[in-house]
DNA sequence: TGAGTTAGAATGGCACCACCCGTC
DNA sequence: GACGGGTGGTGCCATTCTAACTCA
């Protein structure tokens, strides 16, 4: 199984959302883990400590991944209409995050427009780093996108401090030391339900 | 005077920034704002509302700016090497805004490294975002920062809410209903003066 | 109903336990608080604000608690042995507030062994002040109380800065805007319920 | 020299004081402790372990206390009027600790009331049990007795379940086994050397 | 090898702040 | 429109238990 985690603008959880996935799946096969950013984030958060699953580069992918189950791929910010048709071609599923906030939306917007323009698109939007209650930011970014028919996790990913923790620690955010790791890690864990029974039904 | 600001990272308040220094600016004299970040996050900021200068895409820079005293440019995220010597030898101060956690400042190093290759770059990093007390993200990251020897901002801009309601107004934030909109606003205005104090002492 | 509240030693909660046990009885029919002890301390919190039940000082007594189903008298600490007497013969039950440490303790010992020279006398120790987890200093002093066979509130009263807070507001502590509020409010509830038990089973 | 410690509350560590008191003067030259509390707390202290000094009751002090250079003397809760002027008549200083809460500092106004009859009485407040950070109490609290112009120790005693096991074990608290006694024995002799160069300019 | 010492995990109370939603 | 209640996240501290580590 393939995920692509893309989006057109940075700083929405894409790595973390990678890096998740990932742990995730790894729960239920062997998984591995392709950092396509230039930023090469995924790789440095793998160094700073351990992941339960190998990080590579693009470029030692051939001789390695008929050797995994999964694939999770973090591709570079902003791919072009082109890119977009390659990863969508390439994969079972891409996986979207996307804060709920204006800017992030108007991204989102112009990827998902690229996108409808494929045959048969498999995505779904994620959204990332919710803000707590009392804001009412990521239900009403999730009412706006269902209305718009755009497939949405059930789920979305709040936010916490403990992802800082995490990328600094150079783990999973199951593997630090705070109150909210463990909500924070079953956001994801329900995220990766959700592909499952997707992918899997 | 030019200000340009670049990120390598996306969603680091990189547009917010180049809005609200364009409107401290307008405050002094006619100001421009050159929106050449593809996603055209600026326009679509002043095209929901309206902000107290123009906003214009790189086509139709020409035959504007020599009508303009001050011009900020919100670039791309992610240049390259080639597009970072050009940026810089093309204004007069090229402001990195960047939150206060890991994944951004990795993409700042990386920014930071192509850059002093450049002769006498002129350029000052920004925090933004920085989260509420009692978290010290912020100061933290501004300490190390500050042993490193990179230039940065006194001021920090703090997160708000209100920033997210200004983006979906069209307006500065300084226009919006919010109580929090002064504060968030004074933090530009801060950051504004310290830019003048530097390219005027 | 008369329930008496004394302690040999001060600044076990004696005030705060007259005060929110007659606020508990209050709910059950008419009360009246006597204020016995010298420092007036039931009265100045009355004063501060305003309590669900009149509270008046011992010399007022007379006209009054013929009114009242129920009367919580709040004593001077360090009764003299008559003095113990006369409060035990004219109770129904005999309060006696501790804090779980050696010095309450042993004030405590004090208190008990006079009381058992007096005839049947009724009365049951409760246990304030306590710690939080993972101090066990509460359970500790609680079973040391059972093992020597003293008659001991099955609850406790937990140590809380909301008590603090309605003191100054001069109201319960349920009056007062804390998160612990409510369970402050519990734990006295819990023993009047016990009261009420014990003597109207 | 004499102390005298003295409270119109119990349960704001009189006794704790008393003894850290003598503790500490002992370090400077003989030292009785005078037990004039009917509950005996000193001398059940003492009575647990071994204390650096003799503690006595006021019984024994005639043939007594011309041997030593400092007395330490823990009075009773309560004193009336004339206890007070008796007290503060027959020592150097009158140390009066209080918590920082609404109910301590009540008896305290009243304590203070009394001493303001007397000529040109010697008393100094001090604050204890004062609760860990964030709690500001003790500093408000100390900057409330500051603008009343009453006389307050600049170091006060925090709360630290060291105390607990001192008293529990019958010594000093610098003689247990607890990471915080270092600590709390710091709190005490800071409040020494006070008195000491209040005396001893 | 055993005992004392220290380092870290876990827990809970507390204050602060940002945010939303009522009321006045 | 300002203000207060309510909610939730975050950091900090005191405390205890456990585990590792040191020293005799």
């Amino acid at each position: 199984m393939i995920i692509t985690v893309a989006s057109f603008k940075g700083g929405v959880g894409k790595t973390t959302t990678a890096i998740h996935l990932a742990a995730f799946l790894q729960g239920q096969a062997k998984t591995l883990l392709i950092d396509a950013d230039p930023n090469r984030s995924a790789l440095s958060w793998a160094q700073r400590g351990e992941l339960p699953f190998p990080v590579v580069d693009e470029w030692q992918v051939d001789q390695l991944h008929n050797h995994y189950h999964h694939v999770v791929i973090d591709t570079q910010a902003r791919p072009t209409q082109a890119d977009l048709a390659t990863l969508v071609s390439h994969c079972h599923l891409l996986v979207l995050p996307t804060t709920p906030d204006i800017l992030a939306l108007d991204a989102l917007v112009l990827t998902v427009n690229h996108l409808q323009q494929l045959p048969a698109p498999q995505y779904q939007i994620l959204l990332t780093a919710i803000p707590p209650h009392p804001s009412r930011a990521g239900d009403e970014v999730r009412s706006l996108l269902q209305s718009a028919h755009l497939p949405t996790f059930a789920r979305g990913i709040r936010r916490y401090a403990a992802f800082q923790k995490a990328a600094q620690a150079g783990v999973p955010v199951y593997g630090i030391q705070d109150p909210k790791a463990e909500a924070a890690w079953q956001d994801y864990k329900a995220v990766g339900q959700e592909i499952l029974t997707r992918l899997h039904p």
